[in-house]
DNA sequence: TATTAATGACCGACCGGTCAGTATTATAAA
DNA sequence: TTTATAATACTGACCGGTCGGTCATTAATA
């Protein structure tokens, strides 16, 4: 992870990898295959993380604004903790587009991003069914959701948003539960 | 702009590019001094076409709701009739990202994004001195806006959300006007 | 005839991946 | 405990392929 935000995921070499793990260039492909899989492989332990820390969140408070509440907090504090690795997670994202031509480097992120979005959606339909919320398209607000979350880690990635802003998650949250709240 | 889509811009080669253009290798050598500078070339081209669209919306209306209304749905049909080249806007988001060692393929795209996020601030301040909106933090507010746009965008890329349904500009206008509104 | 535009064969730097050899550790035999 | 042997881990010089960029030559145009 070090390497690929020094150098990006696009330009490192093998044997930046080596040397920052103090071995030889050809120990890594005692442990993998190529370098693709090296990356595929950073990528899912990243990834791995992300939902063992989200899901601690997604369960806990009854009250459907609490737990969207809880969501938002969760995923300011996990990407805050990533502030130096940012960059890597948006390497990750477009690795993941679909291209034209041939499969992309990582396969199978839309599905994970779809489970997400539709993880979050059910905690909104359990809030319009309690009338909590509007009878909102609990599917796009969670789309809704997500993207405002994505693009956030993106501006803070770029310089331009500061997630350790401690007033941010609550003023996110605010604005977004007042948009679907009844 | 096609063979971008197709390779992807850290993939692609000269060649592609000349052979789509029809001309020999050596010639793109007459037009562009590197392969970076044809990348930047292309962005800004790209860039310069967004602000002429965004701006036609940014001074029309006068009532602020109604501005950031129209705002939303001109970036939805800038992206939607972008849809073939979707990747490539986070191929150069990714390339604008600031890295640890060396200058970023494309320098500056902060402050591109900066300037961005001012215009829609100046819609967000007007309508709070009008009180049509609440007294939020105008720059959040507008950062907030812009992350759920390009969250949206990035979904779109994804293939996981369909910019070209009709209901969407306007679901995410109402709920993001109403977690402002007064 | 001069000037400009276009070309693609070629060069060389670069880097992923290999593999013959070395060091280390585990196991077995003496 | 020592020695012999096997198995495993590690290494970096090297190979082969790739591709950005050059430039001598040719074609088109003034």
């Amino acid at each position: 992870m070090k390497v690929f935000a020094a150098q990006g995921i696009h330009n490192f070499r093998m044997i930046d990898i080596a040397v920052e793990a103090g071995v030889g260039k050809g120990t890594l492909y005692e442990y993998f295959p190529s370098k693709d899989d090296l990356i595929v492989g950073c990528f899912h332990q990243f990834f791995e993380d992300y939902q063992i820390h989200a899901e601690k969140g997604l369960t806990q408070p009854d009250d459907p604004t609490d737990k969207i509440r809880q969501f938002i907090k969760l995923s300011f504090d996990f990407f805050r903790d990533q502030k130096e690795h940012l960059d890597i997670v948006f390497d990750f994202y477009t690795a993941g587009l679909p291209r034209r031509n041939g499969r992309p480097l990582l396969d199978g992120m839309d599905d994970v991003y779809r489970k997400l979005i539709s993880e979050v959606e059910a905690m909104i339909t359990d809030g319009i069914k309690r009338e909590v919320f509007r009878p909102v398209d609990a599917h796009l607000a969670a789309s809704h959701l997500l993207a405002l979350l994505d693009g956030l880690t993106f501006q803070a990635a770029m310089g331009v948003t500061d997630l350790s802003d401690r007033s941010l998650p609550d003023e996110i949250s605010q604005t977004f539960l007042n948009g679907i709240l009844s």
